[in-house]
DNA sequence: TGCTAATCTGCATCAATTGCTAACTAGCAG
DNA sequence: CTGCTAGTTAGCAATTGATGCAGATTAGCA
């Protein structure tokens, strides 16, 4: 994702107004390596701006997604994650206390794949289900 | 999944009553590669079945899900697929239409990946996006 | 044939997300 | 610096997928 400061340049230049909501989310997320819920991200923000609409905060993160600065991670269980990293990468989740964390995986492009046949693939996603140390 | 008789079988062993429902959803999932959502199984029961209740395909599936006869699939959109399939496999689904196929992957244990230490990994689940052959 | 624990149905409830709209405001034109 | 207006926000309703609950029903055994 980029900076707040490069952020602001891009919504003004796609015709979005740039908001105090706006700027706060922008701010909450960059460099943010929690894979957040919408949920947590409204408790955070609430902090700083009270009153601040949990609709909001689904808003602006649908527009940051579109835009392509935030990925959507789906971990099978509860709500959806948002990741301001939009590297080329996947996750690890930890079945007890629901923490994701990022994994890099080499050559995923090379594996062996049969059931294909027809299918014009877009992207994959691998998911690593497992416990993390703290849960151990 | 185990075959409609030898289901009948497994649940009496396990103190679970045998109704016309479940053989009837033992039936509808047995060999069953549509990867059904309830609700779709819901529709398809309810045509030799009228009036069986959502809640109870819900039930069933959930019951064989936990004897290890079924496995849940998240695509990430809408509902839970259920799959008799309980080999080694991944999935690929058409980002149009929904569908989704059994995708086989060779190696997928011998992966170079960075950033599951601490980690103890259960389960990996690949899920491809893409077009399928009609809505290409 | 009768008993009883398990099951089924139907409805209430819940969690996550999206739809809707009146009030508000960022950002530009004058 | 003002006023306008398209875009935004807050708050609440509605939707979707799934689960909780309880009274009526039934499989399976004595
Ligand atoms: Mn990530
Ligand atoms: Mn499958
Ligand atoms: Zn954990
Ligand atoms: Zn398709």
């Amino acid at each position: 994702m980029k900076s707040p400061t490069e952020l602001t340049e891009a919504f003004r230049a796609n015709g979005l107004k740039v908001t105090p909501q706006r700027q706060l989310l922008f701010r909450l997320m960059h460099g943010n390596t929690m894979h957040p819920t919408a949920d947590a991200l409204f408790s955070e923000a609430s902090v700083q701006m009270p009153g601040i609409s949990l609709r909001t905060v689904y808003q602006t993160l649908t527009d940051l997604a579109s835009m392509g600065e935030l990925r959507l991670i789906d971990v099978g269980a509860g709500a959806v994650r948002f990741d301001p990293n939009v590297d080329d990468h996947h996750h690890v989740v930890c079945q007890t206390c629901g923490d994701v964390r990022d994994v890099y995986v080499a050559d995923s492009q090379n594996l062996s794949i049969d059931g294909l046949d027809g299918f014009a693939v877009d992207s994959t996603s691998i998911l690593f289900h497992g416990s993390c140390a703290r849960c151990a």
